[in-house]
DNA sequence: TCATTAAATTGTT
DNA sequence: AACAATTTAATGA
């Protein structure tokens, strides 16, 4: 397992195209986006690297540009339940940044990956002065409540092509993670660990999935082909 | 820029 | 879990 460093100590100012990558700030008045672009800072996270630790206080508003991170927690044996893969355009957290409260959740990169920060107070700003921004904070808490919810069905299936078919529909989620797009940039493994099944598994669910044209298995990634197909598929 | 080599990822058993 | 085949990334001339 790789060293478990913070990405908290090499944050740097985020690069034009690492702005352009961050869904909400297009929901803002310049003057908004001002002072969020002032606040905002970006940090790279290695394989491995926890952005946030359950218990921790809360001190940003994370959100992914580049590459792919893991939602989970521990429960009380000490195993760890994987809840989500946060892929690219993905910003989570309201929840405990709304309520300053602690981390409720392990946020670890599946591999490298740029995450940008918002400090909780500019959240909090924000909140109180942008209609935009809450219009985008409240799409999204609603947007990620129908994902839990599809998640919970999810869990109950046992047929690994609908797993990985259902799984996929939510990383591909426009609304979540507009950062995406077509192509998703995921390895097999990575999409094993997040699915909850072996590689092997996922490389046949993938292939019959293709087999359907649902999706394109490409190195190092899938293209979406029937996002509808992939969320409503039956076998 | 190109050729060679190493590393990562995939497909299969 | 292991292996070969394929693709990409890194290296250096």
């Amino acid at each position: 397992m790789n060293s478990e460093t913070s990405l908290h100590q090499r944050r740097r100012l985020p690069r034009r195209e690492e702005l352009e990558g961050i869904p909400w700030l297009a929901a803002l008045q310049p003057i908004e986006r001002e002072r969020a672009v002032e606040e905002l800072r970006v940090g790279d996270a290695q394989s491995g690297d926890f952005v946030c630790r359950i218990g921790r206080p809360i001190t940003y508003w994370f959100g992914v540009v580049e590459g792919l991170l893991k939602m989970s927690s521990d429960n009380a044996d000490g195993q760890t339940m994987t809840f989500t893969g946060v892929p690219p355009g993905g910003w989570f957290g309201e929840g405990t940044a709304l309520k300053r409260e602690v981390y409720r959740y392990n946020i670890q990169a599946l591999r490298k990956s740029v995450v940008a920060g918002l400090p909780v107070d500019t959240f909090h700003w924000l909140l109180d002065h942008s209609i935009g921004f809450n219009r985008f904070v409240m799409n999204q808490i609603n947007e990620r409540l129908g994902q839990f919810i599809a998640a919970r069905e999810i869990d109950r299936m046992n047929n690994p092509e609908l797993r990985v078919a259902r799984n996929l529909a939510s990383l591909f989620n426009p609304v979540l993670y507009p950062g995406v797009g077509e192509v998703l940039r995921i390895t097999q493994q990575e999409l094993a660990y997040l699915v909850g099944l072996s590689r092997q598994r996922v490389n046949e669910a993938l292939t019959a999935l293709a087999a359907r044209r649902l999706i394109r298995v490409e190195y190092g990634g899938l293209r979406v082909l029937d996002l509808a197909g992939l969320r409503s598929s039956e076998f």
